[in-house]
Parts: C-alpha cells; structure tokens; sequence
RNA sequence: GGCCCCAUCGUCUAGCCUGGUCCAGGACGCCAGGUUCUCAUCCUGGAAACCGGGGUUCGAAUCCCCGUGGGGUCACCA
C-alpha cells in the first residue's frame, strides 16, 4: 500500500423526503469504500433547492442513516433521540455468518467538522460559491444570461423542429461589457459556465472510459437567479474544497459527468474518481417512486362515493382533499394518511424509503446486506461451495471494492429481502431479539406493548422463528390477545379434532384438565412435559392431545408450539378456554 | 428523437478482464418428497438462463462487429 492520500467519499442527498433504497445503497458504497481504506465518509446536504429542501427531511435523512448504522465522519452532528447507543444498532451477524470485528466509533453521536470544511449544508455556503463565480466571471469563464424563460422555450423548439438536441451556447454577438453593467446594477439572471468547445473523456471505475463530444455539452446554468448555485457547481466546487476523492453515485448522473470534469479542469480542481452505479427498479421494472405508494392505494380506492367517506374518516383529509387527490395521478397524500387509508383497506403499502422499511419490521441490517447485493457482490463462496452472499457491515468494511460493481441495473426482489430478513430475526440471540422488538413497538405498535403487559418475554420467544419481519408478530399470537371469552371457532377444526376421533378431542381434553389444573408451574417447559408423559401414560401420539389443545386455545390448528401457546394464554385462561370448547360437544 | 450505458435461470448474481476445467455454479422464488404436536423452521431432490446474427479462433457465455431489446439523460431539480 502506498501512502497515497487518504480516500474521501461522501454521500450528498437533497433533503426532499426520506431516504430511499437506491440512496441507502449509494450511502452504504461510499461509507464501506471509505472504511475499507481507511478514509474517510462525509455527508454533505445538498439544500440548493429552496422549494423542495426542508429541514425535516434532512433530519429523517440523517436519523435513517443512522438507524441503518451507516454512520458519517463528517457532517451535520447528529445525536440519538434518547439516551447515548439506544438509536444504534449493534451489527450482530446475519445468519450462518462469523462476526467480524470491525473498529467502529462507538460514540453516542455521528458526524462533526474535524478537518474545519463544513458547513455541510449547501445553502450556507453561498459565499464560497460566490466567491469562486466571481473568480469566473473576471476570467470570462463564466458569464451573466438574461434570457426569460419564454426565450429559452422557444429555443428548445427551434432545435426541436430541427430535430436537433438543444444546446445553450453563448451566442457570437454576445456584448460582455454590456452583460457585465446590467450583471452589476443588481439586474436579475442565471450565470452559465463558458463550456469550452473540445470533448471529455470521462474515466469511470465501473463503466471505464466514455466519450462525450463538445456539440452535446452547453453552457450550463452555475447560478440560478435566487443567487443559489446549481448542483452541478455546488457539487464540484464542495467535493474540491472538502478533498472528496472517490465519487460513487447512480448511473443517472452519468451525463452529468462531462459537465462536472470541464469545470473542474476550468477551475484547476482535481477530478476525483468516479464510480457511476446501476439503478435500481421495482419488480415489475418500472422507477421505484414515492408515489407507488400513492398509486398502490389509488388502485384499491373503492369507486363508490360513500365507502370512499369511510375509508377517509380515519384521515383528517377533506372530501375536496381526496377528489383533487384522485383527480391528479402526481399528487401525493402525507404518509400518515396513506397509512390509515391502507389500514382501512387492508392494503399492505410498498416499501419505498428506509422509514417504510422500517416500519415494516426489517432489521437495519439486512436491508443493508440485501442492497448491497444488488449491483456489488463479494466473490467469494461459503465453505460448503455456496456463494457468500450473507454478510454484516464489518464485512462490507473489510472486502468492498469498486471493481467488483455490477453495470447492469437491477430489480429490487422483496422475496429474498424477506428471506434475508427471516434468517437474520432467526438468528438473533433470544434476548436480543426481543430488545429490538420491544424498541420496534415502542416506536410503531404500542398498543401491542401493553396488550402483552408482562407476557412479552414469552411472546418473543414463540414468535421469533416464525415471522419475516418484525411488523408480523401480532399474527402468531393473536389468540392471546383476545379476551378469553373472545376465540373464535373454526368449525372445521372442532369438528375433526374436538369431536371426532377415538377418543374424541373432547375427551382428551377433559382428561388432561386436571393435569394442567396442577401443574406447578404453568411455563412452556413444564406444559410440553405434562403434554408429553399425559400421551405416552395413554399411548397416544402428541397430536391426538396437542390439536384439541390447540383448537380449543386458539379456535384454530394453527399456532406456536404447545407450551408457548398455552402459557401465553396462562393458567386460568387457558382453562377458561378448554371449559368453553367443552361445550362445543 | 440526439447522446450515453447495459444485456447469463422468473429475480439477484458467479463465471467474462487473463478464451478450453461450463452439456454454465449459487441464492431467492417455484415444484416434489421427508422430519416435527400444527405453523414456521430444517433436510433431500427437481424444473429453470449464456438476447439474435455474423466474424476471430482448433475451440467463445467469455474477444470484435452489426442488429434487437432494456435503461438513463436531455431544467434557473438534484
């Protein structure tokens, strides 16, 4: 290794809403790049947008970050909401995995000005954008434009009509000194940069090297008329200024690229390297989007006018809200409201930014493994000759590589996000799991908190290895959080295993009664003991006792294990219940 | 439409750079069995792909060209 200078990457998203999973993935790149070489990971806001930048979202965008465990070394502080450590996650092995050991800052807050480059929100730098404008303008680099938007529309059709690309070049008879006296009078315009008229070359990590001819590049805007510079200034002015090496980011900007590289060679910066990502897409191919989620509720929105009341008056929209909702596809209800909507509906709503994902009751990481996965991948097999595709953040940090980025885009598979998620929840130390539970009610279902009360432990031990995510746990425990008079029957299961057979569920039931009227202790343990000595003292096979248990308990022949079901319930439920299916005879 | 990028099972991919060991491997999903008190796990097996056409070569998934298909981008958004 040679004592290059150290490799700076950074993640720079505009804070328009919550993190999405392309932007996770890019985040999650550059901060493993980083690691992996001992650099360092800056987060740089880029608010040059005054209508969509807010600074909620770039504190959802900082917190999801965060929670994901994709912590910055540079940038905006941040401090967990609570207490130090509770907001971040410890890294503990996926599935089958070793842990690897990975010095990781453990401090309770992220992120600082150490090298004094900040600030790193973009719109409060305009002044060193300014500074470098005027550099430009005085070297004729760069140069006021007033055209109206009306002038610029009626170009673009011109070069339309001609079938000709629309290309912004400062026109011959251009009069600098005149623009400049209009420029200083404080007259408002754009300022464009003077692109020089030869080709760029631009050499990318991933993609290797891509030509861009002079006749497709144009004087691009560097100032908007709000005295905010564009992105494309911000960006290479900022990445100088904070000594960004490595510049990974989505295949989108790729043609922004050329742009990027002719004004850092007029500005006499360094051109960092760049590694230009594939996308990433839904399922079903199209632009993973904010508004699926509004279309996926569109979709299931009921044609009739009063079932549409009903299911707004868990909203606090109005019906004018909801008719220009439904009339403009681009509009986009708050979140809190899809969700209710979708709850009235029982809809499940696309996960589409890290908050959705996390609703969902997906572990931070294993939705960094799985995007990691899409458009990187290690290279390296298991043991048993498997491909090694399951793997923590220490492992990114150790084995994460430019030249192994794929070039092709990629379709965002919820079905292996699950699996992941599955084997991952499965694995969790016991007690570990359910402190992350317990964290995810908190935060999402607390109602579900106080409806298990002090049966929680229990309840995390029986729903562990059989859910998918954290947002199913109700499900393999409804039964116990019914009221006892409250099961609800399936006729057919009382039918085959309360009053058929030989004996009758039935009557097994009203033999084991006692049993479990005396049992000492009324835990998993003792139960499936009692369970299992009552069956083999009669000769009969667990199921002959476990489903009329089961029924009985739950209405149903579906639930957790024996014991786990029956404590659940506890002793006196359990027998209240027992006695009400005895009367089903 | 111009420019740019890409192309292996349904999906994510390994293999491609350094042609032969690939009648193409893994994962998810799917199908069929098996274990377990049900469920979920777990185990075993199976179906499933080199976009098409030319070339180069003794030999091409791998190199080259063309075609086709997909995607990105063409703002005072980022």
């Amino acid at each position: 290794m040679t004592a290059a200078a150290p490799v700076i990457t950074r993640f720079a998203p505009s804070p328009t809403g919550h993190l999405h999973v392309g932007g996770v993935r890019t985040a999650l790149f550059c901060w493993a790049y980083a690691r992996r070489h001992g650099g360092r990971f800056i987060l740089r806001i880029e608010d040059t947008d005054q209508k969509r930048s807010s600074e909620d979202a770039a504190l959802g965008i900082l917190e999801d970050l965060a929670w994901l465990g994709i912590h910055w070394d540079e940038g905006p502080t941040w401090v967990p909401p609570h207490s130090a450590a509770v907001g971040l996650p410890p890294h503990s092995a996926a599935a089958g995995v070793p842990r690897h050991s990975v010095a990781e800052l453990d401090s309770s807050s992220v992120g600082g000005d150490p090298r004094s480059v900040g600030p790193f929100f973009q719109a409060r730098r305009l002044d060193v954008y300014n500074r470098y404008l005027d550099r430009m303008i005085e070297a004729d680099l760069a140069y006021p434009a007033f055209d109206t938007a009306e002038e610029l529309d009626a170009l673009r059709r011109e070069a339309a009509a001609r079938k000709e690309t629309f290309r912004y070049r400062r026109r011959p008879g251009y009069d600098r000194d005149a623009a400049l006296r209009r420029f200083r009078a404080g007259e408002p315009c754009v300022v464009r940069f003077r692109m020089p008229d030869e080709p760029v070359r631009v050499t990318d990590a991933v993609l290797g090297e891509i030509d861009f001819t002079e006749e497709h590049l144009d004087d691009f805007v560097l100032r908007k008329a709000d005295g905010f510079p564009t992105y494309h200034f911000a960006v290479v002015v900022d990445d100088e200024l904070m000594g960004v090496t490595h510049v990974l980011r989505g295949q989108e900007h790729l043609n922004n690229t050329p742009r990027h590289v002719a004004l850092q060679r007029a500005l006499g910066f360094r051109t960092p390297v760049y590694a230009h990502m594939p996308l990433i897409f839904n399922a079903d191919g199209s632009k993973m989007s904010k508004r699926d989620k509004d279309k996926a509720v569109r979709r299931a929105m009921p044609a009739a006018a009063d079932t549409q009341a009903s299911v707004m008056a868990a909203t606090s929209l109005s019906p004018s809200d909801l008719a220009t909702w439904l009339a403009d596809k681009t509009r986009q209800l708050p979140t809190d409201a899809l969700l209710s909507i979708a709850r009235a509906l029982d809809l499940s709503l696309p996960e589409i930014d890290v908050e959705d994902f996390r609703r969902s009751g997906y572990l931070p990481e294993t939705l960094c493994n799985y995007l990691a996965l899409l458009g990187w991948n290690p290279g390296l097999k298991n043991a048993d000759g498997t491909d090694l595709e399951r793997f923590d953040m220490a492992f990114l940090a150790e084995h994460f590589s430019l030249d192994r980025i794929g070039k092709s885009n990629a379709k965002f598979d919820r079905d292996k996000l699950l699996a992941f998620n599955q084997a991952a929840i499965a694995a969790l130390d016991p007690d570990d799991f359910e402190r992350r539970w317990r964290e995810w009610c908190d935060r999402y279902d607390p109602e579900l908190l106080a409806l298990l009360g002090d049966r929680f432990a229990l309840a995390a031990r029986a729903v562990q290895p059989r859910i998918r995510t954290l947002g199913q746990c109700r499900e393999p425990i409804a039964f116990a959080l019914w009221p006892d008079d409250g099961v609800t029957f399936d006729e057919k299961a009382v039918e085959k295993h309360l009053r058929k057979g030989d004996p009758t569920g039935l009557a097994v039931l009203r033999d084991f009664l006692p049993t479990l009227e005396s049992l000492a202790d009324f835990t998993p343990d003792a139960i499936d003991g009692a369970a299992k000595a009552f069956c083999e003292s009669r000769s009969l096979g667990m199921g002959k006792l476990a489903q009329p248990l089961r029924v009985a308990v739950t209405g149903s022949t579906v639930s957790p294990g024996l014991g786990e079901t029956l404590a659940l319930v506890g002793r006196e439920g359990t027998l209240r219940r027992i006695i009400a299916a005895l009367r089903l005879a």
